[in-house]
DNA sequence: AATACCTACAACCGCGTCCCG
DNA sequence: GCGGGACGCGGTTGTAGGTAT
């Protein structure tokens, strides 16, 4: 059951590379190009698997890596393209030029992380911490009765998994919960889902562009909805933009 | 000086997807 | 259309080096 080994684990090494195994793959692929990790680890003398020598190639070895500190650009483009693309990091690195996937990815959780924390903002969904529940008015959900605690001040240690290490279980990310109530929003109008689905990609892509260009008309939904920033900067290009140039529409909201 | 704890990041692992026969 | 191999990605772990006690 189960896939087969990538390799022969009994006869590779594993753990930190040497200056020998770096200058033998780097030697073999400037010969040979890249492709076929899979053959070659043996066609380079390498007691490694092929998908080490990819991962060693394309974070450190490859050409045209920048090393070194990410500048504060940098910084706030990552912000803005996770909370565009969320996870994608290698979607985030195809706009860092000389940044790796790896390197965004763990800069993230080190350093980006913390940063958004310290200002108030949960980097898992680049929505506020500690966030006002939006004025019950504001809504034309009917949601059921509010119970005591019924917006759920849910404390969760903040998300990712065995990276948010000890030092960070202090941090409690307390977001407000609809109670037992799974709300979707969708910004579709019903009747334009079909097309919508359809133009989705080109909008997408469109959108991306707009990021490129430094967000354009974007405005955070916090501010949309007249929330207060804990800190006086707005910093609306931190999250997902909704475009200014309409009203947020509830045309279609799906209550699961 | 010794030890514990923390941080940063390189590397590994497993799964999803793609491609080809 | 199906199955298997290879690749790519994201999550997770291991560990070296730094800092605090």
């Amino acid at each position: 059951m189960g896939r087969s080994p990538c390799c022969d684990k009994a006869h590779i090494n594993k753990g930190a590379w040497t200056k020998e195994e770096d200058d033998r793959l780097t030697a073999y692929i400037r010969a040979h190009g890249e492709g076929c990790w899979r053959s070659l680890p043996q066609a380079a003398g390498l007691l490694r698997c092929g998908k080490s020598c990819r991962l060693r190639w394309i974070n450190y070895l490859r050409p045209g890596l920048k090393r070194g500190n990410f500048t504060e650009e940098e910084d706030e483009l990552i912000i803005k393209l996770h909370a565009h693309l969320g996870n994608k990091w290698s979607l985030i690195a195809g706009r860092l030029p000389g940044r790796t996937d790896n390197e965004i990815k763990n800069y993230w959780n080190t350093h980006i992380r913390r940063k958004l924390l310290s200002r108030g903002v949960d980097p898992a969904t680049h929505g506020l911490i500690h966030a006002r529940p939006p004025p019950v008015s504001n809504f034309s959900v009917p949601f059921p009765k509010v119970e005591e605690n019924n917006w759920g001040l849910s404390s969760t240690s903040s998300s990712s998994g065995s990276s948010t290490r000890a030092s960070e279980s202090s941090w409690q990310i307390h977001t407000y919960r609809c109670p037992d109530l799974n709300l979707e929003l969708s910004l579709s109008s019903p009747l334009q889902q079909q097309e919508k689905e359809e133009e989705e990609e080109e909008e997408e892509e469109e959108e991306e562009e707009e990021l490129m260009q430094g967000g354009k008309d974007s405005v955070c939904i916090n501010c949309r909805w007249g929330l207060q920033m804990r800190s006086k900067e707005c910093m609306c290009d931190a999250f997902v933009g909704l475009k200014s140039s309409g009203l947020l529409e509830y045309r279609s909201l799906q209550m699961n």
